[in-house]
DNA sequence: TAATGCACTTAGGACCAGCGGC
DNA sequence: GCCGCTGGTCCTAAGTGCATTA
């Protein structure tokens, strides 16, 4: 991601996290009235918080818990290719297994899950195998599909006692493997036990969808712990990856998993002390946020007059984060993953700018997927800027770039003196503006009359136009002050093809006047007469 | 400085137990 | 007793972002 991504990335984690101030502070303030009833246990969040780093101190726990070694299929299931039996190997059969057990699944209808698992089936398969199936469409893995459907149903039938002892053997195997010590607590693990093997089952269009989630070894995982505790035994005729005591991280085991490289870990229980305490960091940064919040959203809205586009998309960027809370959206790598995006890898196709939409103006439609490929979809009104504006920015970006210089005009500061009285002014009347309509509404509300209505409509009306007028002059401050050593004449007459102006006004709607005085539409009516709105340079 | 690695959080869906209605 | 609904838990994919490396 480059630096202006990450910096946006940074703004918006905080951003996000203002979306949740409202819960926190009546969260607060509902903590605040409970009697403080264990400060014990208060303190235990916060002994021993490490500034360097250290996640703990000590560490102690019995390793993961894997999954049952594959059972075979009883002699009287089969799979069949092109109608006839076929007895699998074991490591064929057990893949098999896998697809037969999501028949009813809807992923099994897809294309590209088909493609993947047939390819990864059949580098389990033997030689002999993989010269005899050479089809999808001809395996049939009814019968299996048939024999796990029957097993399922045995186990729901399964009387209340055999239920129970079922039961006692799952808190057993939680008893053991489900917990470890931790700094002398002993703390809930989250996921103690190793991903069993199956078909990987991707979000969306996932391009790796059906690919084959290879069973994992021991010899796979390493281990973290610390160095004098009773380090985990690994099962029987095998041994760990690699045995670590790192206490930096706060993970007991991890592997790579096949199918994206990615890291596994297994990690404590969100009731965790060590998970508490980053939760609670986490809203207390929320907390820091709400100060600084005022100051960011002045800041990107500075942003949007900047003469550097990169700072102009950073306060658009950030803008749509803090109204919309979208995640930042970081780069993905092409055809691994999902096609999913966020605010920054958002893409023209993902966004319709409508002038007028549902009786709104200015109306940005999102329709894009987002993380887990659930749709956004969103139409939002946002704040008009007037396009003379981005005329003049892109006139003027020819005038720097051919060094159209000049010295600022004598009168440039009186006059921008005046302007910025005159805003002033229309600010007050606008204040006072709001004030009446405040009252409007407050006398409608107390006694309703059609009087009453049309008082508020008409002061609603008056507040509208002064908002625009002082946009609007506030606007011009922006234009003049970078106009300031600018000069564009030079360029717009020499440099600019007309022609890109005059389409740009009629596919706008901005009247060609705006743009040229009475001199410039005169010598550029050429232009004028035969530019079309859809001319390309 | 960009790319990559790593560690962590977030979140959808599967699964399961409990419950009420029929 | 069966069935469907609901809510909680578990599982793991899919994000984010800091740290490290090239």
């Amino acid at each position: 991601m480059n630096k202006y991504g990450i910096w946006v990335v940074q703004s918006i984690t905080y951003s996000l996290k203002v979306r949740n101030f409202a819960s926190i502070a009546s969260l607060g303030r509902l903590a605040s009235d409970c009697q403080v009833k264990d400060i014990e246990s208060k303190r235990r969040w916060e002994e021993g918080q490490s500034l360097d780093g250290q996640k703990w101190k000590t560490l102690e726990h019995k390793g993961p818990l894997f999954p049952p070694e594959y059972e075979p299929l009883p002699k009287t299931v089969s799979f069949y290719y092109g109608g006839k039996p076929v007895r699998l190997s074991v490591a064929a059969e057990e893949v098999a297994t896998f697809y037969a057990k999501m028949l009813d699944h809807e992923y099994t209808s897809k294309e590209v899950f088909q493609r993947n698992f047939f390819t990864d089936w059949r580098k389990e398969m033997t030689e002999e195998e993989r010269g005899l199936i050479q089809t999808l469409s001809k395996c049939d893995f009814g019968e299996i599909h048939g024999y796990f459907l029957a097993k399922a149903e045995e186990k729901k039938a399964l009387t209340k006692e055999e239920k129970q002892v079922l039961k006692e053997e799952a808190s057993r195997q939680v008893e053991e493997y489900g917990y470890c010590y931790l700094d002398g607590h002993r703390e809930r693990i989250g996921n103690f036990r190793v991903e069993p093997p199956g078909l990987f089952r991707g979000r969306g269009e996932h391009p790796k969808m059906g690919k084959l989630k290879k069973r994992v070894l021991p010899e796979d995982i390493t281990i973290n712990c610390s160095k004098d505790s009773n380090i985990p035994v690994p099962p029987r005729g095998h041994h760990w990856k690699k045995v670590q005591h790192d206490n930096a991280v706060t993970w007991l085991a991890s592997w790579v998993e096949n199918v994206q490289g990615s890291i596994k870990y297994i990690m404590l229980n969100p009731s965790s002390k060590l998970k508490g305490e980053r939760d609670w960091q986490k809203f207390e940064i929320a907390r820091k946020l709400k100060s600084k919040v005022d100051m960011i959203r002045r800041q990107y809205r500075a942003d949007w007059k900047s003469r550097e586009m990169k700072k102009r998309q950073r306060g658009v960027a950030v803008y749509f984060i803090d109204k919309l809370a979208l995640r930042a959206g970081n780069e993905k790598e092409e055809g691994e993953t999902a096609d999913t995006v966020g605010c920054c890898s958002l893409r023209v196709e993902h966004i319709t700018l409508h002038e007028k939409l549902d009786g709104q103006e200015c109306v940005v439609e999102f329709d894009f997927l987002g993380k887990d490929s659930i749709r956004y979809y969103n139409k939002v009104p946002v704040e008009k800027r007037e396009k003379i504006l981005s005329y003049n920015r892109a006139n003027r970006a020819v005038a720097i770039l051919c060094n159209h210089q000049r010295a600022a005009p004598k009168t440039f500061e009186k006059s921008m003196q005046l302007l910025q009285e005159k805003i002033a002014l229309k600010q007050e009347k606008l204040d006072e503006a709001k004030e009446e309509l405040k009252e409007a509404r407050n006398q409608h509300k107390d006694c309703s009359t059609d009087k009453s209505r049309k008082l508020v409509d008409k002061q609603e009306k008056s507040v509208k136009k002064l908002e625009e007028q002082l946009k609007k002059l506030q606007l011009q401050m922006t234009d003049r002050e970078e106009n300031k050593v600018i000069a564009l004449g030079t360029s717009k007459l020499n440099y600019l093809d007309p022609r890109i102006s005059v389409a740009w006004c009629k596919k706008f709607g901005v009247p060609i006047e705006k743009i040229y005085n009475k001199t410039q539409r005169d010598k550029f009516a050429w232009a004028i007469d035969m530019t079309e709105e859809d001319y390309q340079f």
